[in-house]
DNA sequence: ATGACTTTCACGGAAAGA
């Protein structure tokens, strides 16, 4: 089984990138980011003639997540709500089953800076991810995917002494981080596969050459609950998307189950 | 480096991203 998760930047600006991904990749099921798109305009059709269907949060403008699976994988207990979710209205997390996996894509609050009121909005979401993770631990296998907005480790920033002061690397983030990973016994599926002293990035900003000068940061995961992390075939940061045409600012993220 | 780039809505430029 092939599970990808990807911040696209707009699902609808995207939709050629995704083509390709879905083409060349093939995944089984696929968990969206930033799909900046209302439910009336969500492109079910055109998903649709690519063989695939979905479960969505959307709310327009900003946020909006989305778990896309191949039309015979039937998609089912989709569910928008989060427990604790501090900012319900902003579509930041969608859960379904597909093939026996609960699965979870989610676009988490970003923070702003250290000193800004969504800053522990963000904490309070990392919290409420917890909550949940550890609610459905022991129920069966679970993956939870998408644009968490922390770097877990050093090495996961290209630069760490420029992130001093800033949001992505700070104690309580990655403390929420991190408790998630533990309420849910679940494991950083990157560091599974390459160790703790791999760096692989995930995201990479548009400006100044960041890309080409691989100046980025991992930010980007799949969470994978312990009875899965044996099955994990390979990791895989699909950079080829991240180049070309019109791409995201983040690369699509596949994981490779044995399953 | 105060920026760089890209998206949305809407039709200029603000807001947001990380």
């Amino acid at each position: 089984m092939r599970v990808v998760t990807w911040n696209v930047n707009s699902l609808r600006a995207r939709l050629p990138r995704l083509e390709e991904l879905l083409t060349q990749h093939q995944p089984d099921v696929v968990l969206l980011q930033e799909t900046k798109v209302s439910a009336e305009q969500f492109p079910h059709e055109e998903l649709g003639a690519l063989g695939y269907h979905a479960a969505e949060s959307s709310s327009g403008q900003w946020t909006g997540v989305a778990i896309l699976a191949r039309t015979d994988l039937p998609i089912t207990d989709a569910t928008t709500q989060l427990f604790g979710n501090p900012v319900p209205s902003e579509a930041r997390w969608v859960e379904a089953t597909v093939d026996g996996i609960r699965f979870a894509s989610v676009y988490v609050v970003n923070g702003r800076s250290l000193d800004h009121e969504m800053y522990f909005v963000k904490l309070e979401f990392l919290e409420a991810m917890a909550a949940r993770a550890g609610d459905l631990k022991g129920s069966g296998p679970m993956i939870i995917s998408g644009d968490m907005n922390v770097c877990p480790r050093d090495i996961d920033v290209w630069n760490p002494e420029a992130m001093v002061g800033h949001t992505h690397t700070s104690a309580p983030e990655r403390k929420g981080l991190q408790a998630i990973l533990d309420q849910g016994d679940l494991v950083d599926a990157h560091v599974q596969r390459y160790g703790e002293d791999a760096q692989q990035f995930t995201w990479w900003d548009y400006r100044a050459g960041m890309f080409h000068k691989n100046q980025g940061l991992r930010i980007d995961l799949h969470m994978v609950s312990r009875e899965l992390a044996g099955q994990i075939a390979d990791v895989r940061i699909l950079r080829d998307l991240r180049k070309g045409s019109k791409p995201s600012d983040h690369a699509p993220l596949e994981l490779e189950l044995t399953r």
